[in-house]
DNA sequence: AATAAAGTTTAGGCAAACCTAAAAAATATA
DNA sequence: TATATTTTTTAGGTTTGCCTAAACTTTATT
C-alpha cells in the first residue's frame, strides 16, 4: 500500500459520504488537488486491487475491503491530530499537513502505543470521532452553524475555510474550539444570525456561519 | 529532497567516519541494500546539488551544505528514537525502523515541539547524542567492552548484532541498556573478559564483547 | 431529438529511483 | 610490467504517479 493510495482511500471515504451512488473522477481529484487523468488511473488500479467498486463513468465507491484500509488510515490521522495537539501545543491549524504526513508511517506497535499513551481518546481534536483498533467508529452529529435553529446550542468543533483572514476573524469573536453558541434569532433578509456567546451576543453572517462545524 | 536522498545524505554521514577519504559506492549501496549502479546515480545527483564531494571512481564525501542536512535528520531519527522508548515504551530491538520512518516527517515545529516535549535529551537510547536545532554534535565515548581494560568502567548503550540469539543471551544474562559494567580481568589466550555487573561477575566471550557498546 | 457542454477515459510522455548487463577504470597478482 | 580481478560507471529498462491533449460518454439545453 504507497502513500497515494492509502491517499485515495481515505478521500474517497470521506467524500462518499455527500455522494453516495459514487465520487465522481473530477471531484476526487479536486479534492486531491491532482487532474481527472491521475484520477482514473489509480481508480483503475484500486479496482483491480479489489478495494473498491468502480463502473467507468459512474464514479468509485469503497468497497469492504478498501473501507477496512481507509479506517486505518483515518485512525493513524486522528490519533497524530491528537497527539500534536494535546502534547506538542500544535494549534488547530497547523495540526492537519503534519498529520497528513505521519498518518502513513506503517506499524501496528506504534499506533497501538500512541492510542494507550494518549488515553484511547474518542475524538480527535476537531471533534471527529477515532475509529478503533477494528475499524468501528461512532456516528457523530456535526453541523454547520447555519443548519440550526433558534433556541439550539452547538459546541465549535471546526471550520470550513483555513484563510488566515477567516482565522483572524474567528480570533477577533473569540470563537474557537470548545466555543459554545446559542442561536438566538435568524434574519430572513441576509441569511445573518445572532448568536450568544457567553454573555454576549453577536451577529454573524451567511458565509460565516456555513464555515463553522458544531456538536449538537 | 525527497526520502531517498536524505537516506543516501545520513548514511554518507555515518559511513564516511570510517572512510574520511571517501566512502565507495561499493560500500554505500551494500549499507542502503541497493546495488552499487543506484548509488553511482543517487551521487551524481546529489554532486550536481551541491550537497557532497565527488570524483569518479574515489567515492563521496558530504560538503557543508550536505552535512547540514544529514544532521538535521539524524536530529530528527534520534529524538524519534527517544521519543518512542521514553514514551512509548518501544524496547531498543523495535526502535529502528519506525524512527527510520518517522525522520523523514518534515516540519519545524513538529521536531521542535517533540525536543521540548521530551526535555531536550541529550542522547539517544542507544547514547548516540542528539544534535542541537543548530547542527551541534558533542562527541561522544563510544567504546566495545573489548577496548576497554581492567579497572574500566561503562555503561551500555547498545550493540552491534540484533540476531535474536545475541539478544536472548543479553537477556539471559541481565545486560541491557544502562547496565554499568566493570572490567575485571582479561584472559590473554582467548581475549576473553571477566567483568562485573553489581555484585555478579561473569566472563564475556571475545566475541561478545566485540558486540556491545559502552558509554564511559 | 439534435446539438452543445461537461465530465471521463485513453494515449503518449516525464521524473524519480530502482534494476541488470556491459563497458571502463582501478587495484591486485603473477 | 602484463594480466586478472574487483570496483565503478554507463546504457538501457521497469514501475509509480503524475501530466497534457485528444477521443469518447454522459448530461444539459435548445
Amino acid at each position: 500500500m504507497t502513500f497515494s493510495e492509502e491517499n485515495y482511500l481515505k478521500s474517497i471515504y470521506t467524500l462518499q459520504k455527500d455522494s453516495p451512488k459514487g465520487v465522481s473522477t473530477n471531484v476526487l481529484s479536486q479534492y486531491l488537488v491532482t487532474k481527472p487523468a491521475s484520477a482514473t488511473e489509480m481508480i483503475k488500479k484500486l479496482n483491480d486491487k479489489d478495494l473498491v467498486v468502480y463502473q467507468p463513468y459512474q464514479g468509485v465507491l469503497l468497497n469492504k475491503n478498501g473501507e477496512e484500509i481507509a479506517l486505518r488510515v483515518i485512525r493513524k490521522h486522528r490519533l497524530w491530530e491528537t497527539f500534536l495537539a494535546q502534547k506538542l501545543d500544535f494549534s488547530w491549524d497547523e495540526i492537519h499537513d503534519v498529520a497528513e504526513q505521519l498518518e502513513h508511517i506503517q506499524s501496528e506497535k506504534l499506533i497501538r502505543e500512541l492510542d494507550r499513551f494518549l488515553g484511547f481518546p474518542k475524538h480527535d481534536p476537531h471533534g471527529d470521532p477515532i475509529p478503533d483498533a477494528d475499524g468501528n467508529v461512532v456516528k457523530m452529529e456535526k453541523k454547520r452553524v447555519s443548519q440550526l435553529e433558534p433556541g439550539d446550542v452547538g459546541t465549535c468543533i471546526g471550520v470550513n475555510d483555513t484563510s488566515s483572514s477567516f482565522l483572524q476573524f474567528l480570533d477577533q469573536q473569540k470563537i474557537k474550539l470548545g466555543t459554545v453558541l446559542e442561536i438566538v434569532n435568524l434574519q430572513e433578509f441576509d441569511k445573518s444570525m445572532l448568536v450568544r456567546i457567553d454573555d454576549r451576543e453577536l451577529s454573524l453572517s451567511q458565509i460565516a456561519t456555513e464555515h463553522i462545524y458544531v456538536r449538537i
